[in-house]
DNA sequence: TGACTATATCCGCCTATGCGGATACTTTGG
DNA sequence: CCAAAGTATCCGCATAGGCGGATATAGTCA
């Protein structure tokens, strides 16, 4: 019951529905998710730790950059849940709109590093 | 976007899950509520305004009595949590113990008021 | 090693919200 | 109209957690 508040915790802030709703684009790093949102890099960090602490993502080390990708869970909720957003938050305007954001900032960056 | 995080914030907390659990099971009043979850009187009803406030219940006045039952939203991702809630929380133990308890409590209250 | 980049964490500040006892309001029945 | 029941709201208190600048850490490359 405390995990299943916890699970939902997680998605109560605009911001991580942003970064959830993103990150199902894909793997992506912290510098990618600060210039598609606009927000500084401790806004974004910290919004991270919370996802990986309740387990909606994971990250993997490469060279200097930190990759986050969504989670798998084993629990049943949990997977529920994930199928939802996947299939709700595309509907959303904001989600477009960053997404948007997100496919310009990988065209721009190319194959140079973040900045 | 906002309304979304609202939704969700809603079920971040393992009271309103519990709330929501027996709701679903049917309309129920302030008081069965209080009986079933032991928590205090002031407790129930401010979690019920929560949800109220948020859309996930709707109340109706009955005499004395005040019935909140679950809303039935006209929100996609609303209502696909909804599908979700319903086929996931009574998985959980404490849910399945607090549906005993209501069964229970309803027996012993038959047709009489509350208390 | 030193400089630079990417990221995590610390910090002080501020708002939201949880708690439950106390109080106020609403409805009913006599 | 009063008393009692059911409920909503107020209150003071405590903690969680949001914010973003500043600082610390980790990895890379010359």
């Amino acid at each position: 019951m405390k995990t299943s508040a916890k699970i939902f915790k997680a998605l109560a802030d605009e911001t991580r529905l942003r970064i959830v709703a993103l990150l199902a684009e894909g793997e992506l790093c912290v510098c990618d998710l600060m210039a598609v949102l606009s927000l500084p890099q401790s806004t974004v960090s910290r919004h991270l730790s919370y996802l990986k602490n309740s387990g909606w993502v994971k990250d993997r080390r490469q060279g200097q950059w930190m990759h986050y990708r969504l989670a798998e869970s084993a629990i049943p909720l949990h997977r529920a849940l994930s199928t939802v957003l996947i299939g709700e938050l595309p509907r959303l305007e904001p989600v477009q709109a960053d997404k948007a954001a997100l496919i310009n900032h990988l065209a721009n960056k190319k194959n140079r590093a973040c900045r």
